[in-house]
DNA sequence: TTGCTTATTTATCGAATGACAAATTAAATT
DNA sequence: AATTTAATTTGTCATTCGATAAATAAGCAA
C-alpha cells in the first residue's frame, strides 16, 4: 500500500539499484512479511509489501518456495556467528561468567521477533534446516559447555553423556522460552533480560555441580 | 480417504451417531487435522480425512472460524485439570515430591503433539486464548511453586517477586520446550522424560534456594 | 537522437479456497 | 407402507492462490 509515491515531491525518480541489491531487498522484506504473516501468506500480499507488482518476484526467484529458501539461509545461516563456541571455550575466565557473556550476545542475535517466529513457522512445518540448527547448538553450544563444566569441576574429560545435554538443553530451552514469552506471546513479566539469564545460569551450574558429581546410571 | 466402506463386509449399514456425539467426532478430527496441517489448512482436506463432503462441515458449524474455536476450546480448556493446583499446595508432601509429581501428570496432558502443535500454531496467530492459557500457568502453577517454596524453606509469606516468576518460567519453559523437541522437532536426545523432570527440578530448588535466600533488588 | 537491454507491469491461466442453495438419501415416526 | 424429519451430497458461486506470457517502461551505449 502506502503508495509512496504520490507523497513523493519529485515525480517518479525511481532510483534503480543493482539487481543483486534489490534482490537482497527483497530477501530482508520478505523475513519480515513472512515472520508476520506465516509462510502461508500470499506473494501478492508481499508484493503490496514492496510496493510493486506480484509477478516481478518470479523475476527474482523461480518460485516460492526458492524464496523461502533465501528466508530461511539469512535467517539461520548468515546470523551464527562462528565466535561464539570459543568465547565458551575460553578457560581464562571462569565458566559462569563466559555462561553470561555468551547468552546475552546470542539472544541479542535470536531475541528478535523475525527471528524467533520464522524459526517456530519453520519447526512446525518441519523443513530440514531447522533439524540442523538444533544439531549446530548442541555441538556449539551444549556439548562445549559440558566439557567445560568437567573442566571447571576438576572431573576427567570423559564425553557428556545423554541426560547431561539434555538438562543444559533444558535450561537453554528455557532461556529460549523466555524470549517467545517475551517476542511472541508478549507475557513476559520482566524485561530484565540480563537478569533472568544470570539466574538461569546460576540454578545451570548448581544443577551441573549436583548432577556431575553423582554416579549416574544411564 | 481410506473408503472404509470398501473394507467394510456389510454393505453401507451406516450407523447413525446422534448429533452432538457426530459433532465431537468431528472436532477431535479436526483437533487431528489442523495440529498437522496448520490452521490455514483447507476444510476440504478436513472433509476427506472425515469421510464426508465439505459442505457438511457447514452443517456443524456455522464457518471455519467457529470450528477453529471449538478446536481451541477441547485443547486448551477441556484437557486443564483443576486438581493440579492443589497437588501442588499439600503441604504433607516434601515439595520436590509434589513437583516430581504435578511435572509428571501435567506433561502426561500436555506431551502430545496434537496440543503441543496447536499450542504453537496458535501461539503465533496470537489468539486471546493464548494468552489466558499462560496467566492460568502463571497464576495457577508458577505463583503456587513460589509460595510453597517460601513455606519449604522456612521464608516469611510475602507474595512472589516478578523476577522469581520468571525465574520459575524459565524452568518451567525448559520442561516444555523438552516436550517441543521431543514431538514436534524430534530432536530430543532422551527420551527418558521422568528424569529430564527430576534433573529440572532439582536446578529449580538449589536456584530457589539461592535466590529466594538472597536479598533482592527489583 | 537511435537501438539494445533490462526492469516492471498488464492480463490471464488453472487450481484451490470458504461458503451457500438445492437436490437427494436415509432414518424416525406414524 | 406412508409420511415426516434430519443428514448428506451435488452443484456452484466469487475470491484468491502461484505462476506464465506478452506488452510496456526505463536505463544505457552508440
Amino acid at each position: 500500500m502506502t503508495h509512496l509515491d504520490i507523497a513523493r515531491t519529485e515525480p517518479t525518480k525511481r532510483k534503480r539499484l543493482s539487481s543483486e541489491a534489490r534482490r537482497q531487498d527483497f530477501i530482508n522484506q520478505a523475513i519480515e512479511f513472512f515472520a508476520e504473516e506465516g509462510f502461508e501468506s500470499s506473494t501478492r500480499g508481499l508484493a503490496k509489501k514492496l510496493g510493486v507488482t506480484q509477478p516481478l518476484l518470479y523475476r527474482y526467484f523461480p518460485s516460492k518456495k526458492d524464496l523461502i529458501s533465501e528466508v530461511y539461509d539469512a535467517v539461520y545461516v548468515k546470523r551464527w556467528q562462528p565466535e561464539w563456541e570459543p568465547l565458551l571455550r575460553d578457560r581464562s575466565r571462569p565458566l559462569a561468567d563466559r555462561l553470561n557473556t555468551f547468552y546475552n550476545v546470542y539472544t541479542d542475535a535470536i531475541f528478535n521477533r523475525q527471528w524467533m517466529r520464522i524459526f517456530l513457522f519453520s519447526g512446525l512445518k518441519g523443513v530440514d534446516i531447522n533439524r540442523r540448527y538444533m544439531q549446530l547448538v548442541r555441538q556449539r553450544i551444549l556439548e562445549p559447555i559440558l566439557i567445560e563444566a568437567r573442566v571447571e569441576f576438576g572431573l576427567p574429560d570423559v564425553p557428556p553423556k545423554d541426560c547431561e545435554v539434555e538438562f543444559v538443553w533444558v535450561m537453554h530451552g528455557g532461556i529460549f522460552y523466555y524470549g517467545v514469552r517475551d517476542l511472541i506471546y508478549e507475557s513476559a513479566i520482566s524485561t530484565n533480560k540480563e537478569r533472568v539469564i544470570s539466574d538461569a545460569i546460576t540454578a545451570l551450574m548448581a544443577g551441573l555441580k549436583i548432577k556431575l558429581n553423582r554416579p549416574d546410571q544411564t
